[in-house]
DNA sequence: ATCGGTTACGAAATCGTTTAAGTTCATGAT
DNA sequence: ATCATGAACTTAAACGATTTCGTAACCGAT
């Protein structure tokens, strides 16, 4: 392995002068560093990450908590695409990504002990249960974090607008002509609660009253939970004629119950998801649903917490809402 | 920060002893390590892995290159399925898991670089393409290496077993007595390579010959080109009674096509896929498939990979291939 | 009393880099 | 001629751990 002392000895200069002409560092004669710049190239000099992160205290390492409750959470193509975009803003800005679990080997640390451990200059918080206390404590820490679709009021978030997205998609099927609109919907979450305020919101604005058996508890990702679901409305004596479903994947449990009933979508039962998946749009009928951004989410989170990393004085909290947008597909008919 | 410092003044010992309590040497009293260790706790210590690394040599990591040349290398179930399980088990095993790419930042480094870098015991290498030099400089280096789905004769692989795969496919399609197999097989890789030497090998042992028009290119992970595929199907006089599909994900494009097409699946059209995804298991019909066992080649991969970092001198190359198994679904019809 | 062998600990070097605090020397101002 | 200034380097001390070697103390055996 090449190290500073090599090209220092190579080049009859100090390990110091190396070390300022490999960063870039001002003072530093110009061809001096030009020179120590070239040798350390043909001697295939890179540096050594651990011992710049000893000295410095800086790691250019971000970790991300992705933690799955329910075994899904790299499966799911949400938030494989925020981790994906998160890892490219990341490496674009320079920032390596690790995976911050807790409990790592035998010894009890938490995600705030391992994050310090492996010295993250910060951290990326998704998919995780927000109200673990191990959570809460790398919030409350000196560590800069993004959490995304949770807020936490001293910290930067990335939340896809799910307010503005149900309201959107009432809309659209109000604009249909429905007015029996049944929801099923994820478990209870801040995501949730926010769908289901700005669902029942803009209903009422609407003007339409909605059954309180129109809404059920469905799971998020769970097509089992959806069928069992959708099976409830079918049974209901004054059916709804449009039903809303915890997200696209879900939606699947839904369609088998509705096929198998001899309905068809959308002409005895109108439908729309939410995430806007690859495969919404590949059914047929494709999907009518919500897409959340989730790339733009991902970059968006890696550029803010290396902001909040890298100037620390200037950072001030934000809460970023992003925008989806209403991808129309055939499954909501006009009545 | 607590350091062994600051716990060996507290402790009256030299910093020394304090190591060798809190990694359990033997050269220390046992009464001594143990009052040292509960001081440890009390002050609310825990290790600094960048000091470990730089003196020890040994980071405790492991990279993982996943890159995507078609963007759908972590939205693709299989591939996510075999991060979080690998991920699952290296943390078992006291090892982080941090993401290897070219070109961090603005440096040029190259995946061997990178590695260096962070110094990582050891890559796992999934998902990218293996022909490229960089990927060919880091398998050829020092650095420990598992490869996944693509066989290096020098290091570890765990591939899953395509030939058996396809094989039990195409005995299942043959014992419910269809001759006349098409095969939308995807890009040119060896995993398409191992499944179409076994398709011919295994329709050639059981005496079906396969029309060349039968076996048409599409692309993983890919419903527009299996759409594109089905349909040139279709067009032919003598059409296939059977298709085999690149994956599961791709089927949905020949469904659509299928169904567009006035062609019931099974009743005018038999189809199989491949992977055995949770999507494939929720449309209806069920979809006939070969599931391969994605946790168990990522579990397998980090711990063939951790022997090989922690046992290097018994350590010699091996090639481990994962049985899948056939899920008989209802898209092959008995004729 | 001496010797060899443990056991339990400490001193000090080391990993590769960064950085605060000098030092040297030329330059320009007074 | 003197002195402050600044550019260009060097020195040396960190950063927090691990590890080799050394040594003091104690044991039992001769």
């Amino acid at each position: 392995m090449v190290t500073l002392a090599d090209i220092a000895k190579r080049c009859n200069v100090s390990r110091a002068s190396v070390s300022k002409a490999i960063n870039g560092h001002s003072d530093i004669g110009k061809e001096t560093a030009e020179f120590i710049r070239k040798t350390a190239r043909e001697m295939g000099y890179y540096p050594n990450a651990t011992a710049r992160t000893l000295k410095s205290g800086r790691s250019q390492n971000v970790g991300v908590l992705f933690v799955d409750k329910t075994q899904s959470g790299l499966a799911h193509e949400y938030f494989s695409k925020i981790l994906e975009s998160a890892k490219s803003m990341a490496e674009k800005l320079g920032y390596d990504i690790t995976f911050i679990s807790r409990d790592i080997g035998t010894t009890g640390m938490d995600f705030y002990e391992h994050a310090k451990y492996r010295q993250c200059d910060g951290v990326i918080i998704a998919s995780v249960d927000f109200e673990d206390p191990a959570v809460i404590k790398l919030v409350n820490s000196e560590i800069p974090t993004v959490t995304l679709d949770y807020v936490f009021n001293n910290r930067t978030s990335i939340v896809s607008d799910n307010v503005k997205g149900m309201e959107e998609l009432v809309n659209y099927v109000y604009s249909k002509g429905h007015r029996k609109i049944a929801y099923i919907h994820g478990e209870e979450t801040s995501v949730t609660q926010r769908r289901m305020a700005s669902f029942y919101k803009t209903c009422a604005d609407l003007g339409i009253g909605i059954k309180p058996e129109y809404v059920i508890r469905g799971d998020y990702h769970n097509p089992k939970a959806a069928a069992i679901a959708t099976r409830k409305l079918l049974e209901l004596n004054d059916r709804p004629t449009c039903i809303f479903y915890p997200d696209d994947f879900s939606y699947i449990g839904g369609m088998n119950v509705l096929e198998k009933a001899g309905l068809s979508i959308p002409d005895d039962m109108s439908v729309v998801g939410y995430d806007g998946i690859l495969l919404s749009q590949m059914l047929r009928p494709k999907l009518t649903t919500y897409q959340q951004d989730a790339t733009f989410m991902g970059e968006e989170a890696a550029r803010q917490l290396i902001e909040n990393i890298e100037h620390p004085t200037l950072w001030l909290p934000k809460q970023i809402t992003v925008p989806g947008k209403l991808i129309e597909g055939s499954t909501v008919k006009q009545i």
